[in-house]
DNA sequence: GCGACAG
DNA sequence: ATCTTGTCGC
């Protein structure tokens, strides 16, 4: 399945294979049993751009104990175009995911999952990808907004919709703080993205798995 | 046409 | 995303 192609220059054949792939997405939960591995993503650039760093770690989901990590370089294949975003850095991370020695139960994959405007944000590509359980958590909203206030309270969340059609949350995973856009990718309900999420969110804004692979694709680390 | 625009 | 010092607030 080519879910990922090459690029060409060619915006709206990117668009065409959006659209095809987000009819693959499945927005329903599928934890019969409880989590036992989770694991985390993000992407960094290098050398003005020209490399591309990806991070991926490992954490055990009842402990949150760091289990594994893997980065990756690779040259950077496209420019950075809103919407686009998937195509640009899933390379890089599915090459991190190959390289962990344990397939993870669930994927916190930073941007967003559905919360897009063809509804296949990077979480919900990844998902596609590898059929995994994914869940983007992105810092900033690419699309919709949200009608109530959403309360100065850890863990209170509001619904992001876009043209009345639900694609998310904001979720304030830290008093304070600008709250987080989540939106189911893959292989999750709607409902338990703001759950799933705050579950493993500590004293940071950011959730655990997120958190880590941020900071690795970002140099603040290795 | 104008503004917005994950990372 | 990335380039970066000081500064505000808990």
């Amino acid at each position: 399945m080519m879910t990922v192609p090459e690029w060409t220059g060619d915006v709206a054949a990117l668009r065409a294979v959006q659209d095809e792939l987000a009819q693959r997405v499945r927005v329903k939960d599928s934890f019969a049993k409880p989590l036992r591995t989770i694991a985390g993503f993000d992407v960094g650039f290098e050398d003005d751009g020209a490399t591309t760093r990806a991070a991926a770690v490992l954490l055990d989901a009842n402990t949150l104990q760091l289990l594994e990590t893997q980065v990756v370089r690779q040259p950077t294949r496209m420019p950075y175009i809103p919407g686009l975003l998937s195509f640009r850095e899933l390379p890089a991370l599915l090459e991190a995911l190959s390289l962990l020695s344990t397939e993870p139960d669930l994927c916190f994959i930073d941007g967003h999952g559905i919360a897009h405007p063809r509804r296949l944000g990077i979480a919900a590509h990844f998902g596609v990808a590898t059929d995994l359980p994914t869940i983007g958590v992105a810092k900033k909203i690419l699309i919709g907004e949200s009608s109530t206030t959403l309360h100065d309270m850890r863990g209170a969340f509001t619904t992001l919709r876009d043209k009345g059609e639900q694609i998310g949350w904001l979720l304030r995973s830290k008093v304070g703080c600008l709250p987080l856009a989540v939106s189911p990718g893959h292989r999750v309900a709607m409902a338990s993205a703001p759950e799933m999420t705050m579950r493993f969110v500590t004293t940071y804004r950011l959730p655990e798995p997120t958190r880590l692979a941020d900071r690795l694709a970002s140099r603040r680390d290795e």
